[in-house]
DNA sequence: CTCCCGACTTGACACTGTCAACCCAGTATT
DNA sequence: AATACTGGGTTGACAGTGTCAAGTCGGGAG
C-alpha cells in the first residue's frame, strides 16, 4: 500500500469525529471506526491501548476545534470586554449543541481530563481563554484567586443551563428562548461583579 | 418458592440502586442485576420491556428518594427563605456527590425524562420544591415567568458547578471550598433578585 | 377437563472490548 | 551479507452485553 501521509492515529480520531456527528459517545464503538477507516478491529489498539484513552484522544481533538473556534469568535467581535465574554458564551452554546455527543464525550464521566496530554492542553487552553475573558470584565482591585473563582461561577452557570436545557431536562414551563435566558444571566452576573469586589 | 411480599420489579431497581452505590451507570448491566437477584437474565425484560426502560425506572427511584430528602432537609430549616433555599442546594450537593451514579444516569444521556411516569413524577416533584423555594426567595412584583426563568437560572448553576466539580472538570488552581463557592453564588444571585424585579 | 395467559426460563444471535499469538517489512547488528 | 529485532498490523479467540424467539409452567376461566 502506497503511503497516503495520514497517519492512522490521525485518520481514526477524525472518523471517531465524524461519526459523532450522528452517534452518542456511548453507542460508538472502536471496531466501528477501525471498519470506517479500513483497518481490522485491534489497530487501533496499538496506538491507543485502550478505549478510554481513544475516547480521551477524540475528545481532545474535539475539543481543540471548539477551543480555536471560541478564540476566533472572541476575536472577531473586537475588544469590548463585555462583548467578548457574550462571545464567548455563544461559542459555547455552539460547541453544546452544534456538536452536543462531542461535548457530552468530553465533559461526560467516560473520560478523565488527564486521560490524555492533548486533551489535557485543550482544556487548559479554553481555561486560559476564559480567564482572560473574566479578568477583562471585573473592576480594578480584584484579586486573581476571587476571578478564578468568578470564572469557576460563570463557567458552571454556563455548563449547566446550556445542558440540561440540550438534555431536555427543563421543563417546557419556562418561558422564553434559553440562548436568551443565559445572556440574561451573565449580564446580571456582570453587573454583580462591577458593584462587588470582594 | 415462597411469596416474599417483593414484586419482582421493585426487587430490581432496589438492586440496581445498591449497585449504583459502587459501580457507574455505564458499566451497569441488566443481566449483572437479573444474576444479583436470582433470576434469569430475561426476567427484567417482561417488566421493563428494554435497557432505556429499566433505567429509566432506576432513575425515577433514585430521584424519589433524593427528592424526598430535600423536603425533608427544608422542613427541618424552618421557614426563613434564604435559608430554605441554601437547604435546597445542600441537598442538591447532597445528591450529587452521594450518589454520583444515579445522579448520572438521571441527569445523563441515557434516560429522557418521559422514559418512565415514575421518574416523570419526581423530576416534576422536584421542580415544584424549586420553583416554590426561589418564589419565596421574590421581592413583591416578580410574575411568574420571571420566577421560572430564574428557577432555571438558579439550578443551572447549582447542577453545572456541582457536575464539573464531581467530574473533576474545574482545575485545581480555583482556590477555596466548592461547596463554600457555590452559597456565595446562590447569596449573590439571590441579591441580585431582591434589586431587580424586572 | 381443557384452554389460555402471563410470568419466567432457555437458547441463540450479533456485537462489544480486550488478550494472545502471529506476520511481515525495514533496520540495525554482527 | 546474513541475522535478529522491532513496531505496525492482522487473525482468532473469549467473556460479557442487549435483545429476539421459542419453550415451560402454574393457576384461573370457560
Amino acid at each position: 500500500m502506497a503511503h497516503d501521509g495520514t497517519e492512522l492515529t490521525s485518520r481514526l480520531i477524525a472518523t471517531a469525529l465524524e461519526l459523532l456527528e450522528a452517534q452518542s459517545a456511548e453507542q460508538l464503538s472502536i471496531r466501528q471506526v477501525a471498519q470506517r477507516v479500513g483497518v481490522s478491529h485491534q489497530a487501533p489498539y496499538v496506538h491507543f491501548g485502550d478505549k478510554r484513552r481513544f475516547l480521551a484522544a477524540v475528545a481532545g481533538a474535539g475539543l481543540e476545534h471548539a477551543v480555536t473556534d471560541a478564540a476566533r469568535r472572541i476575536a472577531a467581535v473586537g475588544l469590548d470586554p463585555g462583548a467578548r465574554l457574550h462571545a464567548l458564551v455563544d461559542a459555547y452554546l455552539a460547541f453544546i449543541d452544534g456538536q452536543p455527543h462531542v461535548h457530552d464525550l468530553v465533559y461526560g464521566p467516560l473520560v478523565v481530563m488527564s486521560d490524555h496530554p492533548r486533551l489535557q492542553a485543550a482544556a487548559i487552553r479554553y481555561w486560559t481563554i476564559l480567564r482572560e475573558t473574566v479578568a477583562a470584565n471585573q473592576p480594578s482591585g480584584v484579586d486573581e484567586a476571587e476571578v478564578l473563582r468568578r470564572c469557576a461561577t460563570a463557567w458552571g452557570m454556563v455548563y449547566g443551563l446550556a445542558r440540561l436545557n440540550a438534555a431536555g431536562k427543563i421543563p417546557p414551563t419556562v418561558p422564553a428562548d434559553r440562548t436568551q435566558l443565559l445572556h440574561d444571566a451573565i449580564e446580571v452576573m456582570v453587573d454583580g461583579w462591577q458593584r462587588d469586589s470582594s
